[in-house]
DNA sequence: GGACGCTCTTAAAGCGCTTTAACTTCGAGT
DNA sequence: ACTCGAAGTTAAAGCGCTTTAAGAGCGTCC
């Protein structure tokens, strides 16, 4: 519980000085094998580490990526566990920033800022258009998921409206015709989806059949569009979800209502979130790739840090359909 | 994109030193009202914010709690929520460090460590007794939902044991005999609950209905066991999982197999997670306050840092049984 | 034998902030 | 008039590290 050890510790057990022992521990040219030898040797017997926010504070550089993020959800955490990898492996270090019911966007970058992260990931922000230029004329701002429109902020995301498309054609190849969309709620993501849902029906001459139930990113939601449907008289053949967890309680509704999936209704999530892999669930859905995304992501920091990308930078990334157990021929 | 404005940026613009301006921001008494309005009237200009890595390096003090958690996991996404919400409230910052598949726990620790957090908050650690003691003796360790029998870590959990026992109380009030466990996999905590259900039984006269069948903390787990026990010729008439994922694929399983829950078959959770309070799955279930536990944890790291404390301390909170729709009379 | 390079080492100047001891002022007290 | 104390301000010394320019030591070459 004492002091923990200090460069000058190891220095002073070695004999030598402590911009030696830096020099050492980070591996930077200049010192001999002796010297290297023995001082790894004495920083291992003290158990010595550097203190990272006096290296900052030296360093011109602080090698730190923000990442701002819903602790709650799953996909963030698929996200979060892979721009870590990648940040491990080139050498930056993460420092994540959540929302809670406390806690809202602002405060949650502040915090990033307040640690001078050099850069800022933000996973689904819900901020307007103009809030996040601003913040990206102070520091680079990557947006995942997120399509914004003006400014400077570098995007990753995958063509949402493409996923539902491909949800869609699946499921008119099968032969059905009376699909129905559960909403995913406001958002900018689930208006694309929705937006998606919309084109792709037109483009199948199924325009008369465009049928939106409200929604929203919780299985609640999905169970209240469920028991919607069921009771309708003019039922679907056939639903695509806005998001996994919706179309689990999607599926969860008929599943009570004694209706069959896939023998009697179809369902699309969208995500291929953990939940939608599992064997009981095996649900047909839209995987968008996060770890593309995050090396993505994560790569486009790195060039405006260290490569001197100035330019704004979109990768749109083309999501895939898995096709597992929960759809069938109408 | 340029730099940050710095303290000696509002210093000068407003023509005083440094150090008046540090004084003003953080409150500290000595300058004047007058100095204090033109330094905040400055700052807010300027849009400054003090950098906390040089902060901390400068103040003899941190005020930096390190939580590791895994970040894939629903409750500790309660527990962090409660923790930055309790910190916040007395002036401490959060630095979280999540497990990750290529990220092990003591590579979390070590992060954490080199941002010299003044003390850690370890979820549900993994590690062995002797490697969190050895680790509580550099720096306040606080290990939440799991008991540590050496060394001086600061343990705060709920009563596991306790919380089977109102479980089977509840079951065998309803005339369920037969009652079956599904377990919750290698592991401290789930050890606990596997004894509780074990003494449980015994102190009700039921020993030799004990049954405990293989499972996990996931939903997979839980379906396994469910057709395990589905299968079998003498099927149990009420079933206590280890925990909330677990006993949803039970209740998954039990409704493909055409058997109701609670009609035919009666099931009981752990941890009552949102999963559990939703409408259609609405499980009763064990709540072990993860609010209060954060509270608790949070208070002792402070206790050792601020109010001196050097003894152990160990919190064990009594949890309490939910009762929701998946339980009835057998 | 002196100039020149080489290799290795280190003194010292920060990084952006906090904090303390010392220093001004200035009005009150005697 | 002179001392004191209070109130306000600031110079300067760090916090634990990095980095650079300069220095030391030594073998080589003409």
């Amino acid at each position: 519980m004492d002091q923990r050890p200090r460069l000058d510790d190891v220095a002073a057990r070695v004999g030598v000085s402590t911009a030696s022992v830096s020099l050492v521990l980070r591996g930077a040219p200049g010192p001999s094998a002796e010297t290297r030898r023995r001082v790894l040797e004495a920083a291992a017997e003290l158990g010595y580490r550097a203190d990272r926010t006096a290296s900052m504070l030296a360093r011109r550089r602080r090698h730190l990526l923000g990442v701002m993020l819903d602790i709650r959800s799953a996909f963030h955490a698929e996200l979060v566990e892979e721009i870590q990898a990648e940040a491990d492996r080139i050498g930056y270090e993460v420092v994540l920033s959540t929302l809670t019911r406390h806690r809202d966007e602002n405060r949650a970058v502040e915090t990033l800022l307040d640690f001078r992260c050099e850069a800022l990931l933000l996973l689904g922000p819900d901020a307007a258009d103009r809030r996040l230029a601003a913040l990206a004329a102070q520091v680079p701002v990557v947006s995942i998921g997120r399509r914004v429109a003006v400014g400077d902020v570098d995007v990753v995301r995958s063509a949402d409206h493409v996923g539902v498309s491909q949800a869609l054609d699946h499921l008119i190849g099968f032969g059905h015709r009376r699909i129905a969309f559960v909403d995913g709620g406001r958002g900018v993501v689930a208006a694309a989806r929705r937006r998606g849902y919309r084109d792709g029906m037109r483009r199948a001459g199924l325009a008369d059949e465009i049928r939106i139930v409200p929604g929203d990113h919780t299985e609640e939601g999905g169970i209240r569009a469920g028991r919607l449907l069921t009771a309708a008289h003019d039922r679907p053949s056939a639903v695509v979800a806005s998001n996994d967890r919706c179309a689990v309680g999607l599926m969860d509704a008929f599943l009570r209502a004694g209706l069959d999936v896939p023998g009697q209704i179809s369902v699309i999530g969208y995500d291929d979130s953990t939940l939608a892999r599992l064997a009981h669930i095996d649900l047909t859905t839209v995987n968008q790739d996060p770890a593309a995304q995050a090396r993505h992501a994560v790569l486009a920091a790195v060039q405006r840090l260290d490569e001197g990308r100035e330019q704004r930078m979109e990768v749109v990334l083309n999501p895939r359909l898995i096709v597992r157990g929960s759809t069938a021929g109408a």
